[in-house]
DNA sequence: TCAAAATATAATCAGTTGCTAATTTAGAAG
DNA sequence: CTTCTAAATTAGCAACTGATTATATTTTGA
């Protein structure tokens, strides 16, 4: 019987693996996602959350909307932000795991 | 009862947490981290399966060595690497399905 | 129609990353 | 000792990242 658990092994996967967990390779777009865990939130409410300028979180954002890690809808002046795919969510509460229990 | 599953809350940990992953966020090295799963490798066995220089793997391999992900156990002429702790893989595992299938 | 609010975009610039090429360290074996 | 092999380190440089500041776009509401 195999012991060996499923990594990956296409290059092609590795490349595109490796650009995904980058945009959410750095502290304030991580806190992002924790801000966001299940809900929708205006860009405005995430701002406060997050604690940097409006135009910084919005960069982000952009990156994070552009590598599919997140999704929009407008609703007239405000723009609501979510994460696209709740694994990534299941991905975040693994880091933590991994990550943040000594 | 409280649907919201548990994210990272404690910037502290936020920071950790992101600069964990911004170690495997390299193509190179999510590949270092496929290529050992859960043996110990030569780095000349590694330099082989990942195609690259000895060097730049070396660099590679000292990120990750320094960032806690790897281990190493020097044996004569050789020194062989293996990924520290299990959960790590885990986190492999899953990002390959959160962002490798369609 | 005008001003204010919410968000996005652009420009700039310091700091970081990652590669290549060259050199160094350390162990093994003659 | 000398040489070979494995691995690590260093220097240099082009490319990328991320913060700040300023400006633009869109929508709302007086």
């Amino acid at each position: 019987m195999e012991k060996q658990k499923k990594l990956i092994d296409r290059d092609e996967d590795i490349l595109q693996a490796s650009m995904a967990i980058k945009a959410i390779a750095h502290p304030l777009r991580l806190k992002v996602l924790c801000v966001l865990g299940d809900q929708e939130v205006s860009v405005q409410a995430i701002v406060e959350a997050v604690g940097t300028s409006q135009s910084n979180i919005s960069q982000h954002l952009a990156i994070l909307r552009d590598k599919g890690v997140l999704c929009t809808r407008k609703d007239a002046n405000r723009v609501y932000y979510r994460i696209s795919d709740q694994r990534t969510l299941k991905l975040v509460e693994l880091m933590r795991e991994v990550f943040c229990t000594s």
